[in-house]
DNA sequence: ATGTACCTCTTTTTT
DNA sequence: AGAGGTACAT
């Protein structure tokens, strides 16, 4: 009781009226760097304190980490053994859970795999290719899209525009269902479907949850929002989060209109702003909020702060990409010389993921450590997918993508001719590729050499589905008996060009087997179909509780959403790049100027935008303009300056000092 | 069955 | 400029 009050006197008025309200609904517009993961646990702290039991709470979030943030928040705040009957989770896991449950209800099998956005890909690619034969120039990521976006509106199949894509997209689902696999919209679509079907499965999730808060809720979909109002009880309690000026995942099918209109879903809500700031300076916020007033369509808000003007943020044009990348790392090492800063505190966003190639030499070249927040995951390394792909086959023998996928990897003699076989008396029987290659009739029809292939490979398989379906599996070990059987250390080496390569795939598989006694360790009552699930949700980019490498970091302006630094650097606003040419195509320039907001506002002192003259495109230079964002925003809170004149200007005294006092350090650390 | 050389096409953001 | 896929040779 003593620890929830000194929380909530550690708030705001505003904040304090959030935390308190802990009954119904209730909507916190919170802006961005409004403390609100903080308003987030002393609410949960408080309702604790207010005797709701803790089983009865559910904190939903959209990523890991947020929702391991959270845990960790909540765990210094209340007692041990309470927080531990809380549930944290995000959207995904939450469906999982719901689905381990309750998916016999719908008629699939409780054993189901989860398939990635890649094993997906791979798996509409097939069907592609089936279907219409390579003739038809269909882009699998287009119908990948396509697919996804029709699943998220529920939209039945027919209904798609397009006559091919609809084929594919029924030829896919059918698929799915044969490979008792579901994808990342499956998990939504199903766990909505039970709740909807099974008054018995709803009854039993709304005792279980009684208290339900959401956060960044301005993400949410349509099936997200379904979700909560099939889980949320006849009392509503029900606390959202979120900001609508942060709404940056609009092409992934979230619906603003869930925060906009929040009280069409919910009746009756307490409504609070949290507008005060305690991130950034007065002169980035003013620059902030100048941008963003230019949204229609948006919960008024405007964010202050106690923390004085600050520094003028500046505006700087660049002749080229390769420039703006190498004065940028230029900046931060003088900084870190000059001033001793640490270079966690320096971030550079960008809009595309191709950005971070020039920025990461230019960094490389000055041997500053950085970080690249995003990018290939860990779990989307070729080595570590074909350990996993191993694993779910050995769990799923309906599995044929994984089973396809590891068939010959490393090599064991069964070649193209072999598997397509396999294939297509697979779909004539109707029955999964791991069962025709038992299929004595199927054996019949291959030479004496495949066949023996095949009967090794199957008996390879069966040798560890035994104990890979027990509970109580020691997975870990496990995986080191099969990477010792499939000599896949030797595989690496003779496929990777060179040892490095070869050293740092093994790294990474040594990690992946660390990272199972680890999660063994923690959740053993999981098992191993717990840890491929936890895996195939984990799209984050950061493994779990991995100590993030110190160094600047490289990061997209999405995946900087609440993150936080004391310098930060936007490059490439140019028209075409920021806003994006395919967001002004398809009329969503509301949503790039989000973006730039979002970016601005992670800033806590010093703000750098650049745009370049040219950049490269396809290799080939193109003539470039600056962002008519930049002509959006208050010009009395930026000083605009142009790298070229000013590298050409003799240097000021400041500046002049400080190269001499770079020097002397320079020289003296060597 | 495996490896290599060209050729294509590409660029948004990701739970 | 780079990745990924295809065609062809070994």
């Amino acid at each position: 009781m003593k620890i929830p009050r000194a929380g909530l006197l550690a708030l705001n008025p505003e904040q304090r009226q959030a935390a308190e309200q802990i009954h119904g609904p209730v909507l916190i517009l919170a802006g961005a760097g409004t403390g609100k993961t903080r308003v987030i646990t002393t609410r949960i702290a408080w309702m604790l304190a207010n005797d709701i039991q803790a089983r009865h709470i559910l904190a939903v979030t959209f990523t890991n980490k947020a929702a391991s943030e959270m845990r960790e928040r909540v765990a210094t705040m209340v007692d041990q053994e309470e927080a531990k009957l809380l549930t944290i989770s995000t959207f995904h896991s939450l469906c999982v859970r719901i689905l381990r449950e309750s998916i016999e209800k719908l008629g699939y099998k409780k054993t189901f795999s989860i398939y990635t956005q890649s094993d997906q890909l791979g798996l509409i690619k097939k069907i592609i290719v089936r279907k219409a034969g390579k003739e038809e120039n269909l882009d699998p990521k287009m119908a990948q899209m396509l697919i996804s976006r029709a699943k998220n509106r529920g939209i039945p199949v027919s209904e798609s525009e397009d006559a091919l894509i609809s084929e594919v997209f029924r030829a896919y689902q059918a698929e799915l269902k044969v490979l008792n696999a579901v994808d990342f919209d499956d998990l939504l679509i199903l766990a909505v479907r039970v709740l909807e079907q099974s008054d018995e499965a709803r009854a039993f999730w709304r005792r279980r949850y009684r208290y339900i808060m959401v956060d960044e809720f301005q993400d949410t979909n349509r099936l997200q929002m379904d979700l909560l109002r099939l889980l949320v009880g006849d009392d509503q309690h029900i606390c959202v989060v979120g900001d609508d000026d942060q709404s940056i995942y609009g092409w992934r099918g979230a619906e603003v209109a869930n925060i906009l209109e929040f009280e069409r879903f919910f009746s009756n809500p307490k409504v609070v702003k949290l507008e005060e700031n305690y991130r950034s300076t007065n002169a980035v916020l003013s620059l902030a909020n100048s941008l963003i007033r230019h949204n229609r369509n948006r919960r008024e808000k405007t964010l202050r702060s106690s923390k004085g003007d600050g520094e003028m943020p500046r505006i700087l044009a660049m002749p080229d990409a390769e420039t703006e990348a190498d004065a940028i790392a230029d900046e931060i090492l003088t900084a870190t010389r000059i001033k001793n800063r640490p270079y966690e505190e320096f971030a550079v966003l960008f809009r595309m993921n191709t950005q971070s190639r020039l920025l990461e030499e230019a960094m490389r070249r000055r041997e500053i450590p950085y970080r690249i927040i995003g990018g290939q995951s860990f779990f989307e390394r070729r080595e570590v997918k074909d350990l996993l792909a191993y694993l779910s086959m050995f769990l799923n023998q309906d599995d044929d993508v994984s089973l396809l996928r590891v068939i010959n990897s490393p090599p064991r003699g069964i070649g193209d001719a072999t598997v397509t076989a396999a294939t297509e008396f697979s779909i004539e029987k109707n029955i999964s590729v791991y069962e025709a290659l038992e299929d004595l009739e199927f054996l019949s029809l291959l030479s004496s050499k495949s066949q023996g292939a095949v009967a090794r490979f199957t008996r390879f398989v069966s040798g560890y589905r035994d104990s890979a379906l027990t509970d109580s599996v020691n997975y870990g070990a496990m995986t080191e008996a099969l990477l010792k059987e499939l000599n896949y250390t030797d595989h690496l080496r003779k496929t990777c060009k060179d040892p490095e390569e070869a050293s740092q795939r093994e790294k990474n598989v040594r990690e992946l087997i660390e990272s199972m006694y680890h999660h063994q360790g923690r959740r053993p009552e999981k098992g191993l179909r717990g840890f491929l699930d936890s895996v195939a949700l984990m799209q984050d980019r950061e493994k779990e509780d991995e100590n993030p490498a110190p160094g600047v970091s490289l990061i997209t302006m999405h995946a900087a959403k609440g993150l936080e630094f004391h310098t930060v650097y936007i490059v490439g606003v140019e028209e075409g790049v920021l806003p994006h040419t395919r967001s002004v195509e398809e009329g969503t320039r509301d949503e790039e100027r989000r973006l730039l907001y979002v970016g601005i506002t992670r800033a806590m002192r010093q703000l750098t935008i650049t745009w370049c003259r040219a950049r490269r495109r396809y290799g080939e230079p193109l003539p470039c303009y600056p962002s008519s964002f930049l002509k959006e925003m208050a010009p009395e809170w930026m000083l605009q300056e142009d790298f070229e004149v000013l590298a050409k200007k003799p240097a000021t005294e400041e500046v002049a000092k400080d190269y001499f006092a770079r020097m002397r350090e320079m020289l003296g650390s060597k």
